[in-house]
DNA sequence: CGTATTTGACCTGCGC
DNA sequence: GCGCAGGTCAAATACG
């Protein structure tokens, strides 16, 4: 890893953080500020890879709100906003990298105006259950990241982990805020203390140990073909919850397309 | 009945 | 100024 923060959670998901840099002039993109671009890959252990994604989600409730065929990419782009609240901003744009089937893009705008729904209750809990999970292993190269921005805020994933098998480390986006922005903004090695104040194990993220691995049949990834985000929302969120990250989060280096 | 998802149309911004 | 692409809103439909 140089170049990035990588993290492999558990087996075959690669969560990548981007600075959104690199994005040239994308039209409204530019315009918000805040952005983070988190790229997840997976490589389910078979094909049945990412039937949606949406999977990611953190810990916030998101609406769909619209979908987009991408100019230079086979798969359409979903639009997602918060839904936990009501005049919450947060936004997050999902789409497969075009060049890597297997993984998928998420872009989050916007930072959530509220606190996040059980984000805590769930996190500790899960946190003290596993609790041997080091999180902090967020130790990848930084000095990357020093140039970029930011590694840290990821996803999380899940927006609940509370379920009864999620147990993986706190991610940043757990925050009221959008951890990517908050990163982006601030960039750099200082840890957002909105991060520590609300979740301390925020950073871990890289470790997201989603041990639950339980589940071996991840329907979402069943439809990943063309369609992202799949339809069953509802259904899809619970298998998030408990399944999504069975898989491995890996966060690589580039793949934004 | 209520909420969420899906799809199409419209609007805005950028590039040429 | 025109065209293209992206992003958002709104209406309709489906599911819980």
């Amino acid at each position: 890893m140089d170049g990035s923060h990588s993290q492999e959670l558990d087996s075959n998901i690669t969560i990548q953080l981007q600075p959104e840099t690199d994005q040239p002039s994308k039209r409204r993109l530019v315009k918000e500020n805040q952005k983070g671009v988190v790229t997840v890959k997976i490589e389910a252990n078979d094909h049945r890879k990412q039937r949606s994604e949406g999977p990611p989600s953190d810990c916030w409730s998101w609406r769909k709100y619209g979908q987009k065929p991408i100019k230079g990419s086979p798969f359409p782009r979903s639009y997602y906003r918060c839904s936990t609240s009501k005049g919450c901003p947060a936004k997050k744009q999902v789409e497969r990298c075009k060049t890597e089937a297997s993984m998928l893009i998420i872009t989050y705008t916007s930072n959530h105006n509220h606190p996040g729904p059980d984000l805590h209750t769930t996190t500790t809990t899960n946190l003290n259950k596993q609790s041997k999970q080091p999180k902090t292993q967020l130790t990848q190269d930084h000095e990357a990241q020093d140039d970029q921005e930011e590694q840290q805020p990821f996803m999380h994933s899940d927006e609940d982990a509370n379920e009864d098998h999620f147990h993986y480390s706190q991610s940043p986006v757990s925050q009221p805020q959008n951890p990517f922005a908050e990163t982006i903004e601030d960039t750099n090695d200082s840890p957002p203390s909105v991060l520590l104040d609300e979740e301390p194990l925020s950073y871990p993220l890289p470790l997201m140990t989603f041990s639950t691995i339980k589940s071996e049949e991840n329907d979402f990834y069943d439809e990943l073909e063309e369609l992202p985000i799949s339809s069953s929302s509802s259904s899809l969120t619970s298998f998030l919850r408990s399944n999504f990250f069975d898989e491995r989060i890996l966060v690589h280096p580039s793949c934004s397309n």
